[in-house]
DNA sequence: TAGGCCATCTGGTCCT
DNA sequence: AGGACCAGATGGCCTA
């Protein structure tokens, strides 16, 4: 119906000063909050005099507002258009302006605030989702298409009681999902993007070195298993891009990193199960698929939601080989992302379990 | 520069 | 009557 309004000559101007005015509006969104509010009052009175406000007009919707324009409407006939139209004309330019220009106001301001719940509810979920980062948020339908499959994966390990591979999981996780996304959380997974996905493009010589996900030319890298730092100066795109370090940057060194300590990361808000998918890495090297096809997540659960090993995680990304030579704090991978602060006191407890 | 994503405005509809 | 919700339209910003 819009459309066919919009695509209506005689509303071209009217559409046009529209226009202008939202850009107005949106120029300035941040400062409308609070002290653009007059200003977007006398925005919208001019507004209102054509533009949309005269197809509200038009459709009737102003006429129930006032009693004595459903006279004028009720007392003319259907052959008396003219004279029909003047008086309501010179009616709707009084008080009931100001009361339409009140109520779309108010009405424009609900909404405001309810697209920022609906935001920052989004926020929240994107923070316990597989693979929250503060310099990449996912987008919206990312997000939500995220969510679902982790929901789904997880329904299904509690269905099963198995440990499924790294490489179902992930599959289940990126279902669905664009491709730099599908990228995105095989980073924040350390899966090798050829695991699951694609053979080709990540070269033999390069898997453990400055590879990338790069089947589709973006630019998260595989793990850089070789190197023991993620320092800035290193080739890691993923931290340099998107502000964080690839997990085994922090297995092997990330926690001696600046990265590490950096005010970039944020805490998240994520719920105990929030770890999204824990995988027992056993970075212990091989470079043959097989071993990688040997990662397996792992979880922990406990019947004690108030102990420690709940309090920031039943699931937790677990080393299984190398406890001695890393530094607890770096059992988590991907940092950055599902960063608790509060989480050191419970990794002896967590490795405990993942070597078992 | 095209396309994706986003915030906002807006009118319609439904509900209380 | 007023609020919540929804979907379309629009323009800005960012990135490949």
């Amino acid at each position: 119906m819009l459309t066919r309004l919009f695509s209506d000559p005689s509303l071209v101007p009217d559409v046009q000063k529209y226009s202008g005015w939202a850009e107005d509006s949106d120029s300035d969104e941040n400062k409308l909050k609070d002290d653009d509010r007059d200003a977007q009052d006398d925005v919208d009175e001019s507004e209102l005099r054509g533009g949309s406000r005269t197809q509200s007009e038009h459709a009737g919707e102003d006429d129930e507002d006032d009693g004595a324009e459903e006279e004028d409407d009720g007392d003319d006939t259907e052959g008396d258009r003219p004279k029909k139209r003047g008086p309501k004309k010179r009616k709707m330019t009084q008080a009931r302006i100001e009361r339409s220009k009140m109520r779309r106001i108010k009405a424009n301001a609900r909404e405001r605030t309810r697209m920022h719940d609906l935001n920052s509810a989004l926020d929240n979920l994107r923070k316990v989702v597989p693979c929250y980062s503060k310099t990449q948020k996912l987008s919206k339908i990312e997000t939500l298409r995220l969510a679902k499959n982790y929901i789904w994966a997880l329904s299904e390990i509690l269905r099963s009681g198995k440990r499924p591979d790294l490489v179902s999981y992930v599959q289940t996780l990126c279902k669905g999902l664009s491709q730099p996304t599908t990228n995105l959380v095989a980073g924040c997974l350390q899966l090798n993007s050829r695991n699951f996905l694609t053979e080709q493009q990540c070269q033999d010589g390069a898997r453990y070195g400055p590879g990338s996900f790069s089947m589709h030319s973006y630019p998260y890298q595989c793990a850089r298993l070789s190197s023991p730092h993620c320092p800035p100066s290193s080739n890691s795109h993923a931290l340099r891009t998107h502000g964080y370090c690839s997990a085994y940057d922090s297995l092997y060194g990330g926690s001696g990193s600046p990265e590490y300590n950096s005010p970039e990361y944020e805490p998240p808000l994520s719920p105990p199960l929030c770890i999204n998918g824990n995988f027992s890495v056993k970075h212990q090297g091989s470079a043959s698929p097989d071993t990688e096809k040997g990662y397996h997540y792992s979880m922990h659960y406990s019947s004690l939601p108030g102990s420690r090993s709940t309090a920031g995680h039943n699931l937790v990304f677990g080393s299984s080989g190398t406890r001695g030579g890393i530094h607890s704090e770096n059992v988590l991978p991907y940092h950055d992302m599902h960063l608790h602060h509060d989480r050191a006191p419970v990794y002896d407890e967590l490795n405990a379990f993942f070597h078992s």
